[in-house]
DNA sequence: CCTTTAATGTTATAATATAACTAGATTGCC
DNA sequence: GGCAATCTAGTTATATTATAACATTAAAGG
């Protein structure tokens, strides 16, 4: 089936710019490493776990992944591992699906929006200044002191529409 | 205590667009006639407990607020008129408290982005087409089908950051 | 009326997340 | 090295949020 006809190249790129597992566990080591912090085994195996899924995954999913090879894992091992991860920014959670995601750019600001295929599950995080920026002015015209800020959109990616 | 001194008039008029209960039901009542639908007495009470909360409340609140008057009410009562309520734009759920509030203009097209203070726990609801622009465009360029959208901010609204 | 559909009642359970305490591992310091 | 302080993980129990599935009642339309 020739899929990609009418996927547009900006969504392929969009989707291309997100990394193995390889290269988020490589980032997030460095970054522990300077940051002088531990990414313990429980913690690195986590990390691959959600990087391993390729799209949002639930924090019971995870669990039952790990348990297979980790038999004392117990929600509070999932739990405490995201957010140590979520803390770090190497994972994001994705509050309309309560599931978690990998981060495409960890060690920056991550102020991603994410656009979630109410079909295929997949969540595309998109780095974008502009709503960020938008949200800050906003935010500072009221007199809001804003610390963290979560944007997610809902429909069908290109791929999906196609059916 | 004078406690408006340092708070902008923007977050004050902001907070001050925000309907009474009575005008919320009113409204609701008008716009269920005109879809023929049904605004029933349970609904219509249910709508009424969340505007009688000035902020977002959780589905088990009030589940407790509705059984003192209603004692056959039990998860799938609130959840269900929730639903209802949801579905007609009279209610959105704030994803990140798992929580729902009051919508402030139901009957448009309800893309407003929500500021969450996390010291009262009060929502702010701001209609705003700039973001909402920012990311639909980002969306058609990416040729993603959006069909709905969630931009929920925390930190601290103006009078939490006095003390 | 009487049928059909919509709404609610009722019981049970699924899915997500945290509390609280115990035990072990690592780090830093002497 | 040995010890205290701290961080990490184990363990058990439970809290919180949400839905499934089926029975019953109420309302709308012919």
């Amino acid at each position: 089936m020739s899929v990609s006809k009418t996927i547009p190249v900006a969504w392929q790129r969009a989707h291309d710019h997100g990394q193995c597992v390889v290269g988020a566990i490589d980032t997030a080591a460095r970054i522990c490493e300077s940051r002088g912090i531990r990414l313990t085994p429980l913690r690195r195996r986590v990390l691959e776990l959600v990087w391993e899924n390729h799209k949002p995954v639930g924090a019971y999913g995870l669990l039952d992944e790990l348990k297979r090879e980790h038999s004392s894992a117990a929600p509070p091992t999932i739990y405490r591992a995201l957010d140590f991860l979520m803390e770090q920014g190497f994972v994001h959670r994705i509050h309309s699906l309560n599931a978690y995601v990998g981060c495409n750019d960890p060690g920056h600001s991550h102020k991603g929006i994410f656009l979630i295929c109410n079909d295929c599950g997949d969540a595309l995080e998109i780095e974008d200044k502009g709503v960020a920026n938008t949200i800050d002015r906003f935010a500072s015209r009221l007199g809001f002191l804003l610390t963290s800020q979560s944007v997610e959109a809902a429909g069908l990616c290109p791929g999906c529409q196609e059916a």
